[in-house]
DNA sequence: GATGAATGAGATTTCATTCAT
DNA sequence: CATGAATGAAATCTCATTCAT
């Protein structure tokens, strides 16, 4: 009973969040409405303020919820994975099927390095971009790992590699996600990526 | 003096252009105001409707105008290169210089794919993601080209081929562009991404 | 309590409608500003949107209000009359005392005939010319009556009769409308163009 | 060679005029815009201003010079008639004449009434009142010849009877250029108007 | 006289945010 | 807590008018 509340509370955070990613990630920041997103939330416009301090605050919450969910995907992606190509591999699959699995998440991952407007604030982006950070810094651990193993050529710069990683990751996923046609196998695709990631595109 | 008029002309479109590049570039679609962009224009805010039809118009004449400066520029950079491979580092090298000799081409280009606002008037938008498939386009073709020339592996999938090489441009021309404090080196860049899509990480 | 909040509602939106009557009726449907009709509603600029689409669909709906208490009262107008001639006189009489009642309504009443501009749009203006075309066709029936009945003469064709008769009672009203210095007599009015119409001007 | 070029300057200020009339009869005083009077004048914007001295001016230009012609029209059409009812009818004849020769002119004649914008500046409007008012004063007249030649009754004001006049000629005049499938009979609308007027709708 | 580019005031409309209920 | 009516700042776009050429 005294657990109802705070879990009504919770509930409607939910809702909203979800309601905002929807609208965010079709719209971008400025066109989205709080009124649509009160109204897809089932919730009076003024009731927004109630958990978000403004427009701003909603959007990242919005944000750092949706990376929330990409970290803890990837680490379950992770979780049978030996060895820092099998890991790499897991990171590829992961994200692949985390944004082909709800695209709205990849349209507000691609704007969000491109929407400047709430980028001004610095105070409300920097946690975000943080979390970003924390993303890539993995990648180039597992990199760092590769090489330790002698899987991966310690000739090649780590931040080379592991950009290129995600260059290639992100595009996939960008194919996928852009392209409605396309038949998302998140399988082939991972392994597309690792094996020119891994053996390159030289016939020799 | 019959020559002073259509120069004086295209003399303020540019301001118009290169004022508006940088707004939307910046602030994206929706945040940036044709006020702001007049006054950087040095000219009253009606006076923009006289060289652009409205907003939308003005955006979509912007990216025309970098999508053209753009294929020039790579063509220019290919004009002595021989051969598949050769040629593929020369579009990198293109875009990467392209790109970071100014970053508000990198900034427009990236909201092109986000932004979704402008693409609902898909009359505007079709030019545009036409010439952007042009690109593509020109990119699976070289790797064809590589692949008959015996430079290029047969057995992988071409357009998986073609999407790693973008998207290891796109990460790369992205990180110079985001982090300020590199220094930006296109031809080392251009040579890493090379190395890696050629010959691949693996140890072996 | 419960009650309060719709007639709260209900008693704003008529304040827009008598402020929106008095300035279409005086400027016009262009040259009439929204921002004059807030105020003189005692609202904010953006409030009239709570209440109304558009600017059109202020004007439509000002008008709507107008025709239907005109409607209505030439209704109660007609409640003690017997026979065709004496409803004519009746509608008369309505007509006359309901616009020099109010002369914003004959202002407004004029200028529908003339402003081109909402014409444009067929969707808001059919409902309007409707209710027109059926006080109209109420003159047309009540002449037939007349002359089933024996009192009109049967020789003349009805549209000529029913236009006379509105031509007079539109000119009667609009004498006595923009002529402010005339004292208004409806009943005296009603009664000339009765005299007129039925027995005719010529001394024979 | 002299009188050419002053012959040339009335050539474009009636070019100016006859598109202005155009313009202003079909979207009304604020409506019109003088971008598109111009160039349906074949001249540049600027140009107007060496014509005539703001908008309004053009306005006011425009309805005196279809008064004039009003006017001018309606002598003739009375010069071969004798009496006072036969004068009536040449009126009543001119007037339906004349308007469905030219629509444009009826419907600038109707907004004259309900256009309040450039009442407001009196010294503009007052000629063309002062125009007005000669015509209905010119029916009055007529009306009071008919009382003493015998053939129109003296026991109605002259008023009435002038207003009567005037409206049944303007409603017949404006259901012959509202409804566009209606055959224009101007002598038949005329002669229509005169019979009630003279002899009444009663039967007896 | 003629032009048409430039201006900027002003109009409509949207929407984040507040606050009385 | 929840509501949604109200606000008013801000944005886009139009157009009468001016003025250098």
């Amino acid at each position: 009973m005294i657990a109802a509340k705070p879990n009504n509370r919770e509930l409607k955070r939910g809702r909203i969040l979800a309601a905002a990613l929807k609208l965010f990630a079709r719209k971008g920041f400025e066109a989205a409405a709080l009124e649509e997103v009160a109204r897809s939330a089932r919730l009076a416009k003024g009731t927004l303020y109630l958990y978000f301090k403004d427009k701003e605050d909603l959007y990242a919450q919005v944000v750092l919820d949706v990376l929330d969910r990409l970290e803890a995907f990837i680490a379950e992606c992770l979780l049978s994975t030996q060895g820092a190509v099998d890991k790499l591999q897991g990171v590829a699959r992961g994200h692949i099927l985390f944004f082909t699995g709800n695209r709205d998440y990849f349209r507000l991952f691609s704007s969000l390095l491109t929407t400047e407007a709430p980028l001004v604030h610095r105070r409300l982006m920097s946690p975000l971009l943080e979390k970003r950070r924390r993303l890539e810094a993995f990648v180039h651990e597992l990199v760092e790992e590769g090489k330790r193993e002698g899987t991966i050529r310690a000739d090649l710069g780590t931040p080379d590699i592991a950009h290129s990683f995600i260059g290639m990751i992100n595009q996939s996923v960008g194919r996928l996600c852009w392209d409605n046609e396309l038949p998302v196998d998140a399988e082939q695709s991972a392994a597309a990526v690792m094996t020119i990631l891994l053996t390159g595109v030289s016939s020799r």
